[in-house]
DNA sequence: ATATTATATTGCAATATTACGATGATTAAA
DNA sequence: TTTAATCATCGTAATATTGCAATATAATAT
């Protein structure tokens, strides 16, 4: 059917789904890793350094915009994009959270 | 088009998408953190922890398994599955090194 | 005012994902 | 051996995603 059935799940369990699929994308992981290394960014940059045509660069950044981690702020005739502090520590601590959570192999249990 | 251009990535890009996207369904978070729970689990629990049908559960354990975050062991008429220890370092080690890149708001250049 | 630059949005085609019933394969129990 | 239990796979319907050309919107420059 195509649809997932969020009902089933925990408002946490979707919200993390919800960060870790934006993030499913290559395009999306390349342009959180441009604006690590740059700390800003306009769509235009993105277009040249990805090879992917600007509408479809301006969809990717909407879906990063959407999901919060990152913001666009209008600079004269263009917008320059920029990681979200706050919702950037907020995902790298639940995921954290989750990583650590795995105690390693248990001899006894574990398959 | 509806397909990715994986081309125009890095190989280290394609695989952090795919991973994230892999945990990019609220059912397959719902399996890991019942897995860091339980230790270990059969198809059936899950169907009736989470409420999707065994064919659906199937699939997500599928797609789980293809991307090396769990194994399933062969354990009489059913199959146990639990986390696969390397493989969840290695995930760790690439999720967590992208999310210590981030340096703060860079008050000169920050939108 | 007009042209240029930069981005967002719309509409569309191709493909991928989600979910599940039905079926098949395998093991254990009766 | 028949039955039940467990799981994977196939086929299919509904929906979502990806990518881009065309177009719209907004700011700047001429």
């Amino acid at each position: 059917m195509g649809v997932t059935k969020s009902a089933l799940f925990t408002a946490e369990q979707n919200q993390m789904a919800q960060f870790a699929k934006v993030l499913g994308h290559p395009a999306r992981i390349a342009i959180i890793q441009y604006l690590l290394k740059s700390n800003t960014c306009i769509n235009g940059d993105l277009v040249l350094e990805l090879g992917l045509a600007q509408a479809t660069i301006s969809q990717h950044l909407r879906e990063l915009k959407e999901i919060g981690i990152i913001q666009g702020t209008i600079e004269g005739a263009s917008v320059s994009y920029c990681i979200h502090h706050g919702r950037w520590i907020e995902f790298k601590e639940i995921f954290s959270a989750l990583f650590d959570q795995y105690e390693g192999p248990d001899a006894n249990t574990c398959c």
